[in-house]
RNA sequence: GUGCCCGUAGCUCAAUUGGAUAGAGCGCUGCCCUCCGAAGGCAGAGGUUGCAGGUUCGACUCCUGCCGGGCACGCCA
């Protein structure tokens, strides 16, 4: 972002200049501390350096900041100081001219650079994996699959628009034992006829996977109690043969992950339905949530099985592991529990795949950040994994330092009760169906609100709507807390919710409509900007904002501070909007003016959303 | 037991990484459509930021100790 587009650079240099001019014994340049002021009153930036400044030169603040606005030179851009704009213990307040704001405005819609929108390219840009989705095969999408999809993506899109490479990592649970027994059990029904491949939905290879799960569980605690208590041969004859039979399906499992791993072709062609079923299916999921998730994304545990051995070896080889009661384990320093990479029976384990994963990041792909968009329950296993990635050397960068290895942990969607989002019945709610009823209850208030829109038009826009809304409650809150859904809240179309978004955002075009019915459309771009009405100067002050946002989404992965921002612009246009006559402003000049500023707000708002990967409409 | 996360208006959430009188939305009380989309705007009431100390010119923010809630803790992923 230039100078011209961020008032705020501006003010830093005329700052630094007079606090060097007023105190030239200070060694370097200082930072001015330039900040937005939170409230109108205190006008519209404020300089808080001479707080600290003070204590460094022993004086007193208000002399301090005195002297500065002494030495201040704001020509151009600012309304003249006065006594009451120092405030406070030593605030700075600075109010902006107008002309200085319709000039930033003017150099964000500069030809060239219009589409930046204030967002400056990186001038370095780096690689950037995000680890995101992590579904796992003959399984459903369920709730939680909404945030580790929506937040991760929103964060991968925050590092595109700013000019970094991206490579989006879905790390899909396609691997290891719990895998063989879904594929073991559904090869049976297969060659039983009692499945076909053609018919075969997700929904039902869940069933199996479950059945298969249940197969493999031992009761080995209800055997020592009833040999504990004596509870009768009978009793323990039953659970015996409970546990024998179990042991024979957990056996048989162990054979077919071997026949897996050897790339037995039979099994492999088994595990390739399953794959195939649920990759479908979830990947249409993402696809609805406009989430940029693809099959080139897919980088699933599988991909790492053959890497394994070579990594505990390599571990092992450069004592970086040590062997612990037949474990292999890495310790990292600062925590208590060492972190596993090999079981006492030779298996491998998740932090190993993780491990993997880590090297080929940083070693093979050149990343500099590796961004997890998991569950915050697995925050010990990232520190154990971060660590002995980092104490492998697996996170170097050759010639650059070690990679940002970073967890973007989320909490928990609860349900009304506070508790974990279950059904009734106490299953995991499945993510499509959780779209289908937003878009569903969106579709009602649709049908009521734009009757008049065509059919077609009204799906169209419910399904956007439901999907914003939804993808707005998530992203909308700082991520690391727990959030109760809830369809009546984000759906209200009222304060802050996407669909607020999406009509503030559909306010800026129809204004355009209106104008061309009025005849009254021409002239507006390229329009000299002027910024008179409060209203305006608001509107204004909000859209230079944008480009320092969105860079603050990519350095603390915190989405939810772009929904704040665009919640923030669209009320300072509504307030415009409601405030200052557009298509019927008091002269041509200030009618292009203000269309002008609407088009640019819509761009924003439309920059902005897809930024966060929420769906836009044209009229609602 | 150890560690991590959370605690802000009646409810759901913010607070520009330490700045001024802690802000929005819902709900509540009033206004504002013969005029660009009222899914909107304006105004009002509502707070000892869990408690107690500490650091600082300044603390929701950092440190310590408590209280309350949640989660995680070597051979599952």
């Amino acid at each position: 972002m230039s100078a011209l587009e961020d008032p705020s650079l501006v003010l830093r240099q005329r700052f630094e200049a007079a606090i060097a001019a007023a105190f030239p014994q200070l060694p370097g340049p200082v930072d001015p501390v330039i900040t937005a002021s939170r409230q109108p009153q205190f006008g519209d930036f404020q300089s808080n350096a001479a707080m600290a400044l003070a204590k460094q030169l022993g004086l007193k603040p208000r002399d301090v900041a005195a002297a500065i606005v002494a030495k201040l030179d704001l020509a151009g851009i600012a309304e003249p100081l006065t006594e009451k704009s120092i405030a406070g213990p030593g605030f700075i307040n600075i109010s902006l001219r107008g002309d200085a704001l319709a000039a930033g405005v003017t150099a964000l819609d500069a030809a060239g650079t219009a589409d930046d929108l204030g967002v400056a390219r990186t001038s370095s840009p780096q690689t950037v994996v995000v680890d995101l989705c992590g579904v796992n095969l003959a399984k459903q999408m369920h709730v939680g699959h909404l945030r580790s999809t929506v937040i991760p993506d929103a964060i991968a899109r925050a590092f595109e628009r700013l000019g970094h490479k991206v490579i989006r990592q879905s790390h899909v649970g396609d691997w290891g034992l719990p895998i063989a027994m879904v594929t073991g059990k559904l090869k049976g029904e297969l060659d039983a006829g009692r499945v076909t491949p053609a018919t075969l939905t997700l929904d039902a290879l869940e069933q199996l996977y479950r059945a298969a799960q249940a197969e493999c569980e031992r009761d080995l605690k209800g055997l020592e109690a009833v040999r504990r208590y004596g509870l009768g041969p009978k009793l323990e004859a039953e659970v015996q043969a409970q546990v024998d039979t179990a042991t024979e399906a957990f056996n048989r499992a162990r054979e077919v992950l071997l026949k897996l791993q050897s790339h037995d072709p039979d099994t492999v062609a088994v595990w390739k339905l399953i794959y195939d079923i649920t990759m479908r299916a979830c990947l249409e999921t993402c696809s609805r949530l406009h989430a940029n998730i693809t099959a080139d994304h897919t980088a699933g545990e599988s991909s790492y099985a053959e890497e394994l051995g070579g990594v505990v070896k390599d571990l092992l080889d450069r004592g970086v592991a040590a062997i612990d009661q037949g474990a292999v384990v890495v310790r990292v320093q600062g925590l208590e529990v060492p972190c596993l990479v090999r079981k006492s029976d030779g298996g491998y384990l998740y932090a190993t795949t993780d491990l993997a994963a880590i090297r080929r990041r940083v070693q093979k792909f050149g990343a500099s950040r590796v961004i997890y968009g998991v569950d915050i329950r697995q925050s010990l296993h990232f520190q154990q994994v971060f660590g002995a990635a980092i104490k492998a050397g697996y996170a170097d960068v050759p010639g650059d330092g070690v990679a940002r290895l970073e967890h973007a942990a989320f909490g928990t969607v609860l349900g009304a009760d506070g508790k974990p989002f279950k059904t009734r019945s106490g299953e995991n709610v499945k993510l499509a169906d959780l779209l289908d009823e937003a878009v569903q209850r969106a579709r009602k208030v649709v049908d009521d609100r734009s009757a008049s829109l065509a059919e077609a038009d009204r799906a169209r826009i419910a399904e956007a709507v439901g999907i914003a809304a939804i993808k707005y409650m998530d992203l909308s809150t700082e991520r690391s807390k727990d959030y109760v859904f809830d369809f009546d809240r984000m759906l209200a179309f009222e304060g802050n919710t996407g669909p607020y978004l999406l009509y503030a955002l559909v306010r800026t075009r129809s204004i355009f409509r209106k104008a061309a019915e009025e005849g009254r459309d021409g002239g507006w771009r390229g329009a000299v900007i002027s910024i008179t009405e409060p209203a305006e100067k608001s509107l204004a002050l909000a859209l230079l904002r944008y480009g320092k946002v969105v860079e603050s989404v990519a350095e603390t992965l915190e989405p939810h501070r772009l929904c704040q921002y665009l919640i923030e612009l669209s009320t300072a246009f509504s307030a415009f909007f409601d405030q200052c006559k557009v298509i019927w402003a008091p002269d041509d000049a200030t009618r292009r003016s203000r269309l002008r500023l609407c088009d640019i707000t819509g761009r924003v708002l439309a920059d902005g959303l897809k930024t966060l990967g929420i769906p836009t409409v044209e009229r609602m």
